[in-house]
RNA sequence: GGUCCAGUAGCUCAGUUGGAUAGAGCAACAGCCUUCUAAGCUGUGGGUCACAGGUUCGAAUCCUGUCUGGAUCACCA
């Protein structure tokens, strides 16, 4: 598509120049492409060079095409009020087909040593319990994002910072010593992150029944919180923590194991994996020193009881606060300490925070913290924001276990895709084992796609059930159009038909398969602007609308049936190009694809 | 209260830097399996683009105001 309006603008400048004598900017000439109701291939609005021309729109449209005609340049043209729509010819299409065949990486821009380095930051989770719906479109986003970056050409490193202290940690902990009886994974036989955050619930209903004892005995909601035995016993395990306490550190590394081979198990599962982890206990340290060096420049200033702030009210912010009165550091510390240790490993030159859209305020202030400690990369940092995952019922609450689980919503959509799949006896031949490994690849594609086919910065609605529906805009639809497409190359070899490299470009084209044509070649320009826009819905978008394409263009031809060879050679590999995009732009998105299902 | 984001069909969502008669899917109804996979295809119905002004050849899109919903403004992370 950039292809073709960069070599229509180059001829249709000098041709207005030649007719009305006027200097017309490049930026004036807009391309689109043209609706379906109308007969063209592309379409130029002349609205923007009416005044400059002085012509009426329809005139002008009808000179400017008959030059364009008269030129060779387009093989028709046919005007509607101001818009000159363009027809290329079938010969121009079937040299994109061969194009697009003898170009594997068609779409994609190489990566080399000199590329951009661009970090991605993703998942972040805290280490006492397991990921949840939110941290599946988290996680999705970030995977994907990383390899839409990859293919516009930059160097990518994706990476995720854990919160691995803080007193939430600290809550399973206690409620492990107190309540746990010595249950491990092992002998529970739960996963290491579940096991965890079972133990934070149990705090959370115990402090609660120990609140409403003190109430039963007259206290005021503000004497009960106050005298909680059990928060004052987390603190403690904090202050033990951090004075580094043999028996509390032993606890907290042993429990953040079984957190982490737990997760590792969930990460595996939806796909997505990191270059380099970040853990927060081993970044705060150093954000403290940040901080300390800028109270020192005079950056940031004390108050008397010994706290340490910054003030931002100059920059349209609030006053924030960095190192607490008793000199430990707050959230923001640890991120400007993880900031400082990333751009001392690595040579960044984007850094992208994949992080939920309640944290809006804490990137900004991040961003100008950043800038005044005198990092010149700080005001250029990009928050990826995503809105929140709603639910039919209402809220997500994790303390009071109303979460949608993310290793539970993944089986759940395994085992849908396998009683469909089962009733509909679609898998039938396939081993088990084989049919498997397919339920999963649906049940992913469905759960991925339909995370990510929505725009980002909204908040969405998941629906379970809708989620596993195997009809209309979802991951499914996509994975069984390239399975049958792949079910049509097959049949072919039986029959003996070679999908060629490259077909004649004298033949004629019928309109189904100019549109899947057209469709394909603009995936350059969408995979482009999703990585200027880091939008993977973009992505999700056009696969839906190429597949589609595809859908009709098999209904209404027969690919096999044809009589004329060079015709049946050309839509065999016009269906081969088309699966082709299908695969490596769905792993834009994470996706795979199964060759049968 | 300040700041930010959103509001498009009954539901879930698209709608490129302002362009033609605002599009899909789901749900409803009606057709299409002797053919390369019917998890599909075709058709019908369904809209005050939250509301009111403004900018212009042209506004769902840009500006102003209002209403509604969400987020945020912590010595939580």
């Amino acid at each position: 598509m950039a292809g073709i309006e960069d070599t229509l603008k180059v001829k249709v400048l000098p041709i207005l120049q030649e007719l009305y004598g006027v200097e017309i900017q490049e930026k004036q000439i807009q391309f689109q492409k043209t609706r379906k109701e109308f007969e063209g291939d592309i379409t130029i609005v002349v609205f923007p060079f009416v005044k400059q021309a002085r012509k009426n729109p329809e005139a002008l449209a009808q000179e400017l095409g008959t030059a364009l005609m008269n030129a060779g340049v387009v093989s028709g043209f046919n005007v509607v009020k101001g818009f000159l729509n363009l027809l290329l010819g079938d010969s121009k299409w079937l040299k994109e087909l061969n194009k697009i065949a003898a170009d594997e990486n068609f779409g994609f821009v190489a990566v080399t040593e000199d590329s951009p380095l661009a970090m991605v930051e993703y998942s972040s989770p805290n280490t006492n319990k397991p990921l949840h719906l939110g941290h599946i479109r988290n996680n999705l986003l970030g995977y994907s994002l990383a390899r839409i970056l990859t293919a516009n050409g930059n160097r990518v490193v994706k990476t995720n910072i854990v919160n691995d202290r803080g007193i939430h940690i600290c809550k399973s902990m206690l409620a492990w010593q107190k309540w746990g009886k010595g249950e491990t994974p092992a002998s529970s036989g739960m996963k290491g992150d579940h096991l965890v955050g079972k133990y934070y619930v149990k705090f959370d209903q115990e402090y609660k029944k120990e609140q409403a004892a003190y109430k039963d005995r007259g206290m005021t909601e503000e004497e009960a919180l106050a005298a909680s035995a059990l928060m004052d016993e987390a603190r403690e395990m904090l202050r033990q923590w951090e004075a580094g306490v043999p028996e509390v550190y032993a606890l907290w590394e042993t429990m953040n194991q079984w957190v982490y081979d737990g997760f590792d198990v969930t990460y595996k599962a939806l796909g997505v994996d990191f270059d380099k982890i970040y853990y927060e206990s081993k970044t705060f340290k150093e954000g403290k020193d940040k901080v300390l060096e800028g109270l020192k420049k005079g950056v940031f200033y004390q108050r008397e009881d010994g706290s340490v702030w910054a003030d931002l009210t100059a920059d349209g912010l609030d006053e924030k606060l960095l190192l607490r009165s008793d000199g430990t550091s707050v959230y923001m510390t640890q991120d400007i300490g993880t900031a400082k240790l990333r751009y001392d490993d690595y040579p960044i030159d984007k850094m992208i925070y994949v992080v939920g859209n309640e944290q809006i305020y804490h990137f900004q202030v991040l961003s100008k913290l950043l800038d005044k400690i005198g990092f010149e990369w700080g005001k250029d940092l990009v928050h990826f924001s995503y809105g929140m995952v709603e639910l039919p019922h209402g809220k997500m609450k994790s303390r009071e276990g109303t979460v949608v689980d993310a290793d539970d919503l993944v089986q759940e959509m395994i085992d849908t895709a396998r009683e469909t799949s089962q009733e509909l006896g679609k898998l039938d031949g396939y081993s088990d084992e084989e049919a498997e490994k397919v339920y999963e690849t649906v049940a992913l594609g469905a759960l991925k796609y339909y995370m990510l086919k929505v725009d980002p910065k909204k908040g969405m609605m998941f629906n379970p059930e809708e989620s596993i529906d195997f009809n209309g805009n979802t991951g499914p639809f996509i994975q069984y159009t390239y399975a049958r497409i792949q079910s049509v190359l097959r049949k072919a070899s039986e029959l003996g038909v070679e999908v060629p490299a490259s077909v004649p470009e004298d033949l004629d084209l019928e309109a189904k398969e100019t549109a899947l044509l057209k469709r394909l070649s603009y995936f350059p320009q969408v995979v482009k602007d999703a990585g200027e826009i880091y939008s993977p819905a973009l992505i999700a978008n056009f696969i839906y609308e190429l597949v589609k394409e595809y859908n009709q263009f098999y209904h209404d031809v027969a690919i096999l049936k044809e009589e004329d060879a060079a015709k049946k050679e050309m839509r065999l590999l016009l269906s081969k190009v088309t699966g082709d995009i299908v695969r490596r732009a769905v792993s834009l998105l994470g996706m795979n694809v199964p060759e049968r299902m």
